[in-house]
DNA sequence: ACCCTCGTTTGATCCTGATCAAGGCCATGG
DNA sequence: CCATGGCCTTGATCAGGATCAAACGAGGGT
């Protein structure tokens, strides 16, 4: 199988995400022979304390940094689709990208958003089980799946960040489950909007505007809901000032009542 | 939170289950002395080529076994309740548990069912995020958390091994997501027993014959349906010949069939 | 200005699976 | 022997959310 990278760029744009001139240079990192100059990328990388490689410390962060390249998607392209060759694994770096499963007759499960600072590949196949798009303009650090393996066995400390992650990610997947299988269509709309709003608060800071890059059918197959249910359910609540629409997104103006609405 | 052990019988019953004085030295493993005397618990063990275990060879596995107590669950006990303070992890040698998350007002979500050979207790944080409770007689080998992480720490593959049993649930749930979120009540009931028939073969071999020790609301609970909806279901393809009842379980009778429904 | 297109909203109707209700089966115990 | 209770099945009815349908509104292109 060919792996065609639809509509990724691979010439950082200098489009003020703030890497700038060091997503540049991360490009050429994998052929890079001074650790000097290396060490710059990581050294300003924004998600870098949160990501997996937070777990290599000033010393040994050079040993990632020669394995990495930088890739930057435009909004609406495939970082991979289902059933290709799991070649590499990554770093969110900057933006916003959907992971879905897909049935044959068109039905899509969105199996979860990842945001700067989620790893994205793993996976015991040799293929990826979920494709992965850009909702917005990203940025990832791409690793040699089978490099990245090898470091981990060299470098302990990172396998067990990456236990870590993978731990969390099975978490976070055990209670979509819940919502899934035993939530009302409100209570899951709800659910979604407090998650997300605590997930980007995390790497952001805790505000009342939520950004929503997702589109309402994202929301919607993510929730095991229809376009129409989730429409309706925010429009109430709209309604109701329990939240206000903005632009790319909602502000949460009562958060007592949206709580309110999942018994927990 | 004190640490109440419902129903746990600590002696074992050798209830023909074949571990019988195995299972009895392996209560006082912990003080064991003697590594030969020790060794014969991981020797006879029917999973440890299967579980976590079978990360550390002859060599290494008296370290593991130097560890392990051994815990044996009468049918409807508990092993601990969501909440509880997470100090042991677990690995099954024999019968089926039932794992679940409770909401508030009484509605269940079964998040799975750990079989022979599953890990159980894999989580993040300081207590449990869900319940763990037996559904047959179940034998299992108990790890102090704190110790087990430790020995990971010090034997790298035990490391490996715990971050590919992480990786392997998270897929099953983020399959189990699809389920939940974009199949129909047959074809939740045909993914069930189709990937359980899967799992247990896997163990005993491949066979027609599937054990069901989970009740119909397990089940339900399960995929996100009513009872009633499982129950029909399967009526209905017991009237067309597709499966058997047997008691205990279900005998396949048209294989062809029972894929056939559900869409890929 | 106009029309397209695409995502979203809103309304009307339908249907799958939930809910309510009753009865069957079988094990246990008096 | 029958009573009890747990689990399962089956039937009747209901309703939450899906489906069908139409209109809206914000770009973008001509």
């Amino acid at each position: 199988m060919s792996l065609e990278w639809k509509g990724i760029i691979l010439v950082s744009l200098s489009d003020g995400s703030g890497l700038g001139d060091a997503s540049v240079n991360s490009i050429v990192a994998g052929l890079c022979t001074s650790p000097r100059g290396c060490s710059s990328v990581c050294a300003t990388c924004r998600v870098r304390l949160y990501a997996v490689c937070s777990a290599l410390g000033e010393d040994d962060i050079s040993d990632l940094e020669r394995l990495a390249a930088h890739v930057e998607l435009s909004p609406r392209t495939s970082l991979f689709q289902a059933g290709d060759l799991a070649r590499f694994v990554y770093t969110v770096t900057s933006g916003t990208l959907r992971l879905q499963r897909d049935l044959a007759d068109g039905r899509r499960q969105v199996i979860g958003f990842a945001i700067p600072g989620d790893f994205i590949g793993l996976s015991l196949d040799e293929t990826y089980r979920f494709s992965a798009d850009a909702l917005t303009t990203a940025s990832l650090c791409r690793f040699d799946r089978k490099d990245f393996t090898s470091l981990s066995h060299v470098r302990q400390s990172l396998l067990e960040r990456l236990h870590l992650a993978a731990t969390h990610e099975l978490t976070i997947a055990q209670d979509h489950m819940v919502v899934l299988g035993r939530r009302k269509a409100e209570e899951r709309v709800a659910a979604f909007l407090l998650r997300w709003r605590e997930r980007l608060g995390r790497i952001n800071g805790r505000s009342a505007t939520v950004s929503l890059p997702m589109s309402r059918q994202d929301m919607a197959d993510h929730l095991g809901l229809t376009i129409e249910t989730v429409s309706r359910t925010m429009a109430r609540w709209m309604r109701d000032r329990i939240i206000l629409d903005v632009p790319g997104g909602i502000r949460v103006l009562d958060q007592q009542r949206l709580s309110a609405i999942l018994p927990d």
